[in-house]
DNA sequence: TATGAATGAGAGTTCATTCAT
DNA sequence: CATGAATGAACTCTCATTCAT
């Protein structure tokens, strides 16, 4: 966790500025292009500042995709940080909360991102390792729901439990899938199916 | 639809031989590296033939994995081909059919195969419109089934079916992620929790 | 010794020729512009070729100086076969040789590349044992000569010979540098005192 | 003799001791990586100070070992000095003083650092001067000693002077390249041969 | 039909040097 | 005087594509 991080900058304020940058500008470029398609020249000239410079802040183009990746998984702990917070029973609380799911995971852009990193995760095995990290990570946050006092499956096998979560998380990432294959479909239209699947994954069969 | 597929060839039978060839090869690779991982040095190692060669069949890299997702999509017809032509309840068989679909998606290098071509989409609008024709057919299939005598869904609404049947594509394409994230996943697993939700999704909520 | 040494080729005989032509290439450029001085875009140009076809020929530019190395020990090689090949008493056939070897040291060009090949090694560990290999061979052929039986040193310790063989070694090798630091220098002047030192160097003390 | 060597500083005793830091740096940097292995940035690290500001002592990377060469010659006289001062048959003294010499000379970092300054003087005229220059020099003192009273060879012709003190200096620069060639070395080895050769070459043939 | 030698544009990366502070 | 953030040109190397044979 400490090979090549990060040399010391004299004002590391703005030298974190600096990376939310690069990071935000080849956010963009990796969803337009691709992670192969999009340069580290129009990377820089996205991010404002020259090729050379941002090697001062990332020790190569893979670093920053790892990064990027990093700063994903953050996001998705505090959702479920914010599901933890909630009060209630879980079926409810988690069919409510379909709405922000569908939401994150129809937008084609964020789509693509996923996709670029997935299909890096092939030939790249750090990319690989973070991310099935942070998928380990995110399975163990729901099993944690999963098994918790307000869940009505809190008492199912750990294999039932298993499946219900892979089941549940395969559903949502496909849905990053969708909108590439069907620009057209409407968030309100996925809510109508995928409501009533929820609450089957959330209740004993 | 015939811009550049084909130089005219001497013998066609020769002809279509080496272009199944190719693919074939090609398929081969990008499983395995990726499309970007994949050179053509190695395709054309792996076909048997000169690299030079390829491009007597197609006129660019881009054309290959064009024409592969052309084959993938006969492939699916011929899935759907089977649920048509079975007898019986569609509930009872699809949940039957589970098994092997689950089979197909969970396999890592379909997933890769799968998600190196929606990476490609996002930057190959050709490409990306093969994707999305492929699932409009897809779709079309679907609903022709679900609306048949004998389904239970069949008097549902349009956009009800929509959305039944774009949570169930979700749901099998979203497997094709999981074994990048997740590689110890079991079918058996899978299908614990699968076949419940394709339940829901094929009887009334 | 067999790593990524050589890909295949189809026609060896016009592989070995382009070989050739980059090494005959690089070594002219490294001598008017040193290892870092000279980049591939200047040694293909003069090879006549493409930068990106010389990587067909040599794994990296690294890879031409081993090679320029190796074949310089092959022609320190046939000198000393030399050496061995002729007849009589052994301070007269070296003494005799003196003249060839003042020549070929003096050589500005010559010293030039091989300044470039020791300046290298301190960077580069593989460039470092080449030399260091081609060395030990040389010291070895040297001491089999002084051991023979047309020496008059033969019965020296070992430790003496190992003196002897080092100090010419170290005058010969510093003649290369010598063209550098005093471009008048004539091969005849340095003559008149190298001989006599050689003869010292040859007979007992 | 002054193009761009210094620019004002206000405080001229500042200004000079920081121009040392810095050689005292490069020095180390340049013993332990050579001239291109050693960058600016670890260079200004050593001597303590910012990349930026050695360039308010030096005009660029290249003025710095052009100022290294001179220091060097400095050093190289002090020693000629002590030959000149010390009293006795030259031929004594100077066996003695192999000594000192060889030590100075086997050592393996001057001698990287040696081919470095040579290395650069094919392709930096101004280097190569400032090393003939200083050969010259060296050269002038050896004579000196050579045909002063206390020599044995203070008689002979104007050439064959030349040709002595060249392979006297071929020998012993000859000897920075051997640890590099062979590590295993030792100073007492080579002491062995080369004094019957420092009085071969000081005493008539 | 088939080859693979050859090309050349463009990739990621490094580093001496500049300059606003 | 001193900094280090920032530049940009040049580097080595890759690979889809072309073409003489």
């Amino acid at each position: 966790m400490s090979e090549k991080t990060t040399k010391k900058h004299h004002d590391p304020v703005l030298a974190e500025a600096r990376r939310k940058q690069v990071l935000k500008a080849a956010e963009d470029c990796f969803r337009r292009k691709g992670y192969h398609g999009a340069g580290m020249a129009e990377i820089s000239k996205t991010a404002g500042m020259s090729a050379g410079h941002i090697y001062n802040y990332f020790a190569s183009k893979e670093a920053i995709i790892e990064s990027i990746i990093q700063q994903d998984m953050e996001e998705m702990f505090s959702i479920f940080q914010q599901f933890e917070d909630q009060s209630g029973e879980l079926v409810k609380v988690m069919i409510e909360g379909c709405d922000h799911g569908v939401e994150r995971h129809l937008n084609r852009e964020d789509g693509i991102l996923k996709i670029e990193m997935l299909a890096e995760a092939a030939r790249n095995p750090k990319v690989a390792f973070l991310l099935q990290e942070s998928d380990t990570q995110a399975r163990t946050r729901m099993r944690g729901l999963l098994v918790g006092e307000r869940s009505q499956v809190k008492d199912v096998t750990d294999k039932e439990l298993d499946a219900r979560i892979n089941v549940m998380f395969a559903m949502f990432s496909g849905l990053l899938l969708r909108r590439t294959l069907y620009p057209e479909l409407q968030k309100d239209t996925i809510l109508l199916a995928l409501r009533p699947v929820v609450k089957t994954l959330l209740t004993p069969f």
